[in-house]
DNA sequence: ATGCTTGCAAAACGTTTGCACAGGG
DNA sequence: CCCTGTGCAAACGTTTTGCAAGCAT
């Protein structure tokens, strides 16, 4: 689904990398455009570590602090997101032309269920104006069993 | 509130810590003991190099080592909660006791705002039966700028 | 007495930076 | 051509770990 909205589009995000590079001065190079390709061979999340493996594996050699440098340009031109979890790397998630959408975590079989963020965008403007804060963006994971865990396991419901 | 939350039960909290040590074969060290009295000394987050100062400054000898390994033990038995927001290090949260909560953190200053969770549970009540899921536990983290930085520095608002 | 716990220093970890050179506009 | 981008290695800040010695049970 992700892979083929991505596939589809290949040129399409080339362009508005470009685009975005050349209005803002930063140059167009080799070792940016290497990067943009593997990011789009990457699944939906990845880390800088695995990004450079990757590279390496196609034999492009882009050196370590060229990648670090530019996964913050591809997150400014709205291709990636940063999104850092329980864990000290930060993960990049690929998001051009996605809908917003928050996630639920199943606790005992990791199951992941999608869902839209209309509901959280529209309290995030209460909470905003309730506590005199600017709010531009959230993160919000509910954690629990999906119904089929649920049903199986309700001894788990416990935890 | 918290801190009076916090030092209205002391030897409460120290029982709990006790008992969850010698539940689970840990010793009840004299380094611990210490940590323990100045994480209720600590204001509702901090980190682990905030702890550690606090206690050179409190004229405890504890090592950043035992410092580090004390913390997930505080996590385990419910006094702390480790929240990691999008910094490098990891933050400790006072929780024992405490009403659910969630925070804004503001990207130009990084202060941190609390507010109720009344109303995201509300929500994820309403987002589990629409998606058949059981759940238990949310983390939610709103980002933006605080009220002085929106004023301060109406430019920054863009990003 | 036993073996978990400690402090120190050193390692590990992901990430950033200083520098001289390469390459894009 | 100029000035930005690059790769390398070294620096960075946080956290973890190996080890000999210390202490709680």
């Amino acid at each position: 689904m992700t892979q083929n909205n991505k596939s589809s589009q290949p040129s399409e995000l080339k362009d508005v990398f470009r685009n975005y590079l050349h209005h803002n001065g930063i140059k167009y190079t080799q070792a940016r455009r290497h990067i943009l390709d593997i990011v789009l061979e990457m699944g939906e999340h990845f880390e800088a570590e695995q990004l450079l493996y990757r590279l390496r594996e196609n034999s492009i050699s882009v050196g370590k602090a060229t990648v670090y440098r530019t996964l913050p340009i591809l997150v400014d031109c709205g291709i990636l997101k940063a999104v850092r979890f329980d864990v000290k790397q930060t993960h990049y998630e690929f998001v051009y032309g996605q809908d917003p959408h928050d996630h639920m975590v199943c606790n005992r079989c990791g199951r992941i269920v999608e869902f839209s963020s209309d509901k959280v965008i529209e309290l995030r403007k209460q909470l905003a104006s309730e506590n005199r804060f600017h709010v531009t963006g959230h993160r919000l994971q509910l954690t629990g069993l999906c119904w089929e865990c649920a049903t199986d396991c309700p001894v788990a419901i416990k935890k």
